[in-house]
DNA sequence: CGCAGATTTGACAGCCATCAAGGTACGTGG
DNA sequence: CCACGTACCTTGATGGCTGTCAAATCTGCG
């Protein structure tokens, strides 16, 4: 059939580089990473995807994958096959306005994480990132305020920033020791917005 | 009319982030760059413009330009007007799918990057940088074996690649010195493909 | 309980940035 | 043709941010 749901459970990869694959994914639960492995096991993060985003959007037109996704928490998506999604692409231009809106996102995306890894120092892209994945939540009504469900392990963190592990626990710990922020179990809290925005936020 | 040429002088802006801008425009002759200036001062190069690239190619979905682009050296450009760009999208498969393609280079050519900034040291990252230009203009048939055009400053290396230019230009010199490449007006020669290779080209 | 993986912490090293100074190339105007 | 200024390239000294290595503690899970 051209349309079916799956579950994968976490660390999973979802679909991994090399696959031909022919399909579209919306994630519906639980979060999930696009990443590049590298041969000597170096990762790079590309970016998180969250409920509500499509994730391998190119496949329709190119289906050889560049870039894996690993499931973070317990996931479930919906899959569309490619044949169907083009031709919705090309009948009805609602379809095609949402698909080229979420091209444009993801590029959009890329580019400031791209400004992030090239300017910023390693406590600007740390908050950056926090506070990233903050609004995105909110936009889907996933984010009450200053707590944020947040299950991301220090090691993806650190393959996100382009920073070790160790180096992202100081800055956790510094940003804990100034107020600035609250972790617990899969969360984080903003305690002091302002602060933590002057450092994370980037200002074009 | 809906299509047109232009010349635009070196170091002019072909166009600003913020601008409202509803042209894609096509590189005919000469080198551009795409980039993020912030209030600092600090620039992110996010990518490098060769003739025969579609640039701006999300303009006509999100008209409001988040990055600009600005020659490196005298160019001559193209540009189409969004509303028949769009027309020829949905009527004409072959557009359709030629500007699919170019969307999903241009993502693949920022992840590549994103690997580079989050995993690659400095003298790995230049080295990809000229290898990368290298592939891309020998696509182009511009490039002959291992002359290569390239009217990039060091400034601008370093800009692209998140290093001081003073850093870029140690390692450039360091490229010398090692017989592995030769850097002439405006070119660079590669007098040692294995050995260069090996430094920079990203072993997934 | 025992194990594997994650977090935390410290000591140390190294890569890269910063600052400073001088040299070089090129365009401009006298 | 030459003087001159600007931008770029080059080089050195120094410092700091971040990585590496190591070990202890904590956590979740079988």
């Amino acid at each position: 059939d051209w349309q079916f749901h799956r579950h994968v459970r976490a660390r999973q990869n979802i679909c991994t580089a090399g696959d031909q694959l022919n399909l579209v994914f919306i994630m519906c639960e639980g979060w999930a990473f696009r990443f590049v492995q590298l041969s000597d096991g170096r990762r790079q993060v590309l970016s998180i995807v969250l409920p509500g985003d499509v994730f391998t959007a190119t496949a329709p037109f190119k289906a050889k994958r560049r870039s894996s996704v690993q499931a973070i928490t317990d996931v479930r998506f919906c899959g569309y096959s490619r044949g169907r999604l083009k031709e919705n692409l090309i009948a009805d231009p609602d379809v095609f306005s949402a698909w080229t809106d979420i091209l444009v996102d993801e590029t959009s995306e890329a580019n400031h994480l791209l400004v992030d890894l090239g300017c910023r120092s390693a406590e600007e892209r740390i908050a950056h990132l926090i506070l990233s994945l903050r609004r995105r939540m909110k936009q889907r009504g996933m984010a009450v305020d200053a707590f944020i469900p947040f299950p991301l392990r220090q090691r993806l963190i650190a393959e996100i920033t382009g920073l070790t592990p160790e180096h992202v626990n100081r800055f956790m710990r510094s940003f804990r020791e100034a107020g600035l922020i609250e972790t617990g179990k899969k969360s984080v809290t903003i305690l002091n917005r302002a602060e933590f925005r002057r450092i994370g936020e980037l200002r074009a």
